[in-house]
RNA sequence: GGAGAGGUGGGUGAGUGGCUUAAACCAGCAGUUUGCUAAACUGCGGUACUGGGCAACCGGUACCGGGGGUUCGAAUCCCCCCCUCUCCGCCA
């Protein structure tokens, strides 16, 4: 969520950043957040004077019994006990703002960087930059639906039975594939200087609140009713949570993560004719990273790693673009995002494969993950993640962008974890 | 699933109603001493909100797992919840 201070002290930037994003009621909730924040404050100050009264009160009685005054004893317990009354008051007066404060931040999307336009919709992105061949594909050419009943790889019906729509059954060199792209991105990110991490694919209500899920996203999360648990949407809800209430020193800096993990969305309402075979699933597979960086610093990091993700497009031979969003269709918490697409040549569309954004503090106040700065202050740092990739759309371009008469070729870079050039 | 023990600062750990301003030790930081290092000695302590001040800084309040209660006063007493550990059972 963002700072209190910074809206109180940059009225006028936070607005104006809001209205990149279209957030219509901008005024309405800043105006609000301004104003609790000064009654919140007018209040907690009457009540710690109060407080500090009844303390120094509740220690003079002490002395006095101990000196066996105790009929001025009994008359200052009178005021104290009828100042107690007002301290109970004021603190549920308190509470109220303190609750409506949270509240109110929680609805404030981040604010934009300078550099992210303004716009409504995708149509608003800009394209930054395209790289690598489209394909010419022989006329036979099949979209990746057709060719994983034709090769017997993906087992979308197989899926249904056991689970329901939206969890497909790799199969045979379809699951090889799977297995192949993981190990493969792991060891890329390694190579990058990211550590692997492992973690749980549940998670805890606090955890959602860190990285932004909670409150309002529930509906796309899966939830284990028993245990109060939420399935992972994504790997960056348990890996950025690893640092929840911490306070970093200046040598663990940078911190870069990276974690394989099957995600599962619930996706309720968002399915279509656009959405077929592996353009959208319940459950997927992929491999996250995750950075931890000071300020100064997270800009340069938003475009090295999204560089990072671009080279393992290339070694994958994935014609692909980068695209800046426009501050309608970023995501709630981020203040600037790459998206990278990658061009499936039967369908002939662009497919979202991954999403490198920087969250400035916006996670790390939620979070209250810190470092002490060289003066020794405790300051706010910046969080990144990106996938690096997500598994299904790579998979359905190189279905479809190396398919041939003979067979699906497997990228040379893949090969060493296939174990084989082709899918016949 | 059953039984028990326990949650105190960066760590270990003392503290059963006011003498706690949370002891002591370890680690840390600063200083003194010192040919250098080490040792010794001295000093400093966290977080959040907040008042005053341009600032350095000086105050206030809260925080001993979380929430409520008793009391003039709670780390300490009472109630509820959460979590961790140990043993037994079951088990990949």
């Amino acid at each position: 969520m963002l700072q209190l201070a910074v809206i109180r002290e940059n009225t006028q930037k936070v607005l104006d950043g809001l209205a990149k994003r279209n957030f219509k009621d901008r005024e309405d909730v800043v105006r609000q957040v301004i104003d609790n924040d000064q009654l919140r404050r007018d209040t907690q100050k009457i009540l710690d004077e109060l407080k500090a009264k009844s303390n120094t009160d509740a220690k003079k009685i002490g002395e006095l019994m101990k000196s066996g005054k105790s009929e001025e004893a009994t008359s200052l317990r009178a005021s104290v006990a009828s100042d107690k009354e007002k301290v109970k008051a004021l603190e549920v007066e308190l509470d109220t703002y303190e609750k409506k404060q949270l509240e109110l931040l929680y609805k404030l999307p981040n604010v934009p960087t300078e550099k992210v336009p303004a716009g409504k919709s995708s149509e608003d992105n800009i394209v930054v930059h395209e790289k690598g061949t489209v394909p010419t594909l022989h006329g036979d050419a099949l979209p990746h639906w057709d060719l994983i009943k034709k090769y017997d790889i993906i087992d979308f019906d197989l899926g249904v039975k056991i689970s329901g729509a939206g969890f497909p059954v790799y199969k045979g060199k379809g699951a090889k594939l799977q297995r192949a792209l993981i190990n493969f991105f792991l060891d890329e990110a390694e190579k990058q200087g990211y550590k692997e991490v492992q973690p749980p694919i549940v998670v805890n209500e606090a955890s959602g609140y860190g990285t932004g899920q909670l409150p309002d996203k529930e509906g796309q999360m899966y939830f284990v009713t028993e245990d109060n648990l939420y399935l992972i949407p994504t790997a960056e809800v348990p890996i950025t949570n690893l640092y929840r209430d911490v306070i970093l020193s200046e040598d663990e800096l940078p911190v870069k993560n990276a974690g394989y993990t099957p995600c599962f969305r619930r996706e309720a309402g968002s399915w279509g004719a656009h959405v077929r075979g592996l353009n959208r699933l319940h459950q997927f597979d992929k491999v996250e990273i995750v950075q931890i960086r000071k300020p100064e610093e997270s800009y340069q990091t938003l475009e090295e790693m999204t560089t990072y993700v671009e080279s393992l497009l290339t070694k994958l031979e994935l014609p692909f673009r980068r695209l800046l969003l426009c501050g309608g269709d970023m995501g709630f918490s981020s203040a600037m995002t790459y998206d990278l697409e990658v061009f499936s040549a039967a369908q002939q569309r662009w497919l979202e494969v991954s999403s490198v954004s920087n969250f400035e503090t916006y996670q790390a106040n939620r979070l209250k993950l810190r470092y002490k700065n060289k003066d020794g202050k405790t300051q706010l740092l910046h969080t990144l993640n990106g996938s690096g990739l997500a598994l299904p759309r790579i998979v359905a371009s190189i279905l479809e962008n190396n398919q041939t008469k003979d067979g699906i070729r497997i990228p040379a870079a893949l090969v060493p974890y296939t174990k084989f050039d082709i899918i016949n």
